[in-house]
DNA sequence: AATTTATCGATTATAACATATCGAATGGAT
DNA sequence: ATCCATTCGATATGTTATAATCGATAAATT
């Protein structure tokens, strides 16, 4: 099962069964079945079953699968269980946010520190350090950082983008609305909020548009 | 052209080239060219061309698109002429820098009010009033509200999502880590950062195997 | 012990999507 | 005025993701 090739989509569908699965009161049945999940989720069993089987083999006719097993399973998957650390750049009210966000430790994700342009102090409320944006390149050598997680306004992104590069970055969570273009072997997820948007934006479109003529 | 039906990876993409075209200088040609733009974006330029005629017509050959023409087209397309409104649950962290976010009128959008299970302040920074969650459905109701912004714990997003459904919206953006279960015709677009940090999570995995491999 | 039932896992088929190729049209160059 | 380069648009191919079908297996029931 270990790794080969996944493709993207099952990728994006594993945090959902994880995060249903630690959901799950604790007085619940050991054993869930794929079906089980496919059902609670909405989704088609056999897509679920798939999934799982990219991940787990624990899987037991008429009993399914164990739970606390396949958690670890989809958890090691995705390398919840060992951290990676990373540095945030841009410190403004989003950036905050995500540093606050006490959430990401269960990912296996740890910030390190912030950077910014114009730094307004010195640590945020949780006690990370914030540094001036010039220590950025280096701070990422000395630390061996992984990832960057880009919270600037769009027309600085590319830069610190470059930086990040230079200093041996090798992933960028972007949630600047703009592209990044990189080198061959970055990888640049977007986290895009305008792309959330449109989907919505055009889906009311249609219903107001339907809605209308049902009336008719 | 208009409408019939669309891909939702169309849909995903089209923000990207309207972002794009924005930023282009003031002073640049008038004209863009599919190819252009599928080598700036770093896409191909047939799938850019494909997308571009889903939405508009005025491609010409040797010329290529009228740039402000265009970008009407696309924003009419994704109905960014037009604002919706909506309203935001949960007015933590996360809640308040998107309330603060000044970027969406841009798209279209307009944040109304802002709704918490304990308000701590009667209006945000920004003016915006914040009302007890009580006050949800009805507000919804005489407002007309169509699309609701859920930023609460995730234990709590279900009910809210129940509430708002209750209330007459008809899309749902959620901020929160959990499946939601909404009838048929509602949209849910889930904003979900654990799924970013899986597709970022497993690459770093690989690359980091990857040099270990290079190395022996 | 045999049968039934529920579930997994593999195989196959379908559909969506991205990519490549080709012809047609147009504006600029000669 | 003719030719050429560029770009659009349409068609065709290959690839990938999704869905449906089938057999196998293990537990529960009779």
């Amino acid at each position: 099962m270990e790794s080969k090739k996944i493709s993207k989509s099952v990728l994006k569908r594993l945090p959902g069964y994880l995060a249903y699965l630690k959901t799950m009161p604790e007085g619940s049945a050991p054993h869930i079945s794929a079906t089980a999940l496919a059902n609670a989720l909405g989704m088609g069993e056999v897509q679920v079953r798939k999934d799982l089987a990219m991940v787990s083999d624990g899987g037991r006719p008429k009993i399914g699968y164990q739970r606390e097993a396949l958690i670890d399973d989809i958890e090691q998957f995705l390398g919840y269980d060992n951290t990676t650390d990373a540095i945030l750049i841009g410190a403004g009210k989003l950036g905050q946010a995500l540093m606050a966000y006490s959430g990401f430790d269960e990912y296996g994700l740890n910030i390190l520190a912030a950077f910014d342009a114009n730094p307004k102090m010195s640590r945020t409320e949780e006690g990370k350090p914030v540094y001036n944006v010039s220590k950025l390149e280096q701070f990422c050598r000395t630390h061996k950082v992984l990832m960057g997680i880009i919270t600037v306004p769009a027309e600085h992104a590319q830069s610190v983008a470059d930086q990040l590069i230079a200093g041996g970055i090798k992933a960028i969570w972007n949630f600047a609305p703009t592209h990044l273009d990189v080198p061959p072997g970055i990888l640049v997820q977007n986290e895009n909020m305008a792309t959330s948007l449109a989907v919505l934006s055009v889906h009311l479109k249609a219903q107001i548009k339907e809605e209308k003529e049902t009336k008719k």
